[in-house]
DNA sequence: CAAGAATTGTGCGTGTGCGCAAATTTGCGT
DNA sequence: ACGCAAATTTGCGCACACGCACAATTCTTG
């Protein structure tokens, strides 16, 4: 009811993407991410090139799509959970924190991977702007814009805005946030000689989240103060 | 002292970007856009199509660079220049809103010409994350980061997450009313028949960038309790 | 003023992104 | 069960982004 369209299309659908992400990092971590092809990923996935060029728009979007995975209906989904007494930004804030460090499936090799080589640096980077969609919302839902089931692209809320300005900013500071912790991380390996998995990921997300939280409470107050008129 | 580095190098670079993006222009103006190759662009520039891509990783972003010019460093010079005594939202809120509605040099055929052609919008929509970083110094710099004259990306600073992260918002917040206001436009183009330069970009500039405003004053009344203390 | 260092323009080759149109698969109505 | 419409895959082809090595020009230092 969500999301099926039609069923066993979009179930396909998942499964040559799922197929082509495993590929993409298996490959990539066997041989070094630079000896490998989109051929070669195509061919282990069992689908022509062009098709593979469907799903990815790059060899490191795939690499990266096994790793982060479906994390930004993950967000939106944390949003969406947190009981309605806790305010909107520590709602926001934590549930970022929460799919954010939750490891998950990653392994270190591949995250590793992932911050020594640019490519996979910036792709991984780049996956944040993902979450500015379904964040937008979230946002929107706990807002309380009562207008209708428009899924975000509408223009018939109350206020188009908030809600889409304030997720594209949760996205652009968690990008932020990684950006530095991707440097630091990066400047530490290559120092150290060995890999410092993190200096503590979820207290940076929350630092760099912090000086958004007036805005969210901000914005919060603004929707009550309306609905309640 | 500010930007010049060695003198004549700079400034035989910036010969060859304007020309590159005067010829991009000129080409994607007299034919469609979609008959100007790469190869036009650096033969009537007079340069070679490698030293093209060293300058522009895309065509579109050759021909959006000739309309957006140095929109970035303005944007950064009118916030340092708004004088102390207004609020740190307000200063950049209204130096955004300037920079973006001083038509400047663009012809009407030029953003016509670009708010109808995909490709186009998305690269001018692209531009608006080069402001991140000069708008990152400026308001590192109002919020008093007395910690000397790191460029932005040093680590001296005594917080420096909210500079970056307040400048990445606001960029953010730009981009979603250019993009709203692209969307719309287009429609009304589509639908009138002629083209309605604006529906009044300055107030939906300052509309979307309301929300942050929470955010942008408590990191400035933050920043002066601190510095008092 | 001369030699060295650094930066920029250039040619070449490779892998890749993507538009287009034909072929195949899937969903749905009757 | 069958056929029509929509969606997806695939092959083809072209233009392009980018790494690498090298030549030319400009800045720096003795």
């Amino acid at each position: 009811m969500t999301t099926r369209r039609t069923g066993l299309r979009e179930q396909k659908k998942q499964a040559t993407r799922q197929a082509l992400r495993a590929a993409a990092l298996r490959l990539a971590l066997e041989r070094g991410p630079d000896n490998v092809r989109v051929d070669d990923i195509a061919e282990a996935a069992g689908v022509s090139p062009r098709t593979y060029n469907n799903y990815f728009s790059s060899r490191e979007q795939a690499i990266v799509a096994a790793v982060t995975g479906e994390r930004e209906a993950r967000v939106a989904a944390a949003v969406a959970d947190r009981p309605g007494g806790v305010g909107l930004a520590d709602a926001v804030i934590e549930a970022i924190v929460d799919q954010y460090t939750a490891p998950g499936e990653p392994g270190q090799d591949a995250l590793l991977l992932i911050t020594t080589r640019p490519a996979l640096r910036d792709a991984f980077i780049d996956t944040t702007a993902a979450i500015e969609h379904p964040l937008t919302d979230a946002i929107a839902e706990r807002l309380g814009d009562g207008a209708g089931a428009g899924d975000g692209d509408g223009d018939g809320e109350r206020d188009p805005h908030t809600a889409r300005v304030l997720a594209a900013s949760v996205a652009a500071a968690v990008r932020v946030a990684l950006e530095h912790w991707l440097r630091t991380t990066a400047a530490s390996v290559t120092a150290g000689g060995l890999v410092v998995p993190s200096g503590s990921l979820p207290d940076l997300l929350r630092a760099t989240l912090a000086p958004l939280a007036p805005a969210l409470d901000a914005a919060e107050q603004r929707a009550l103060r309306r609905r309640r008129r």
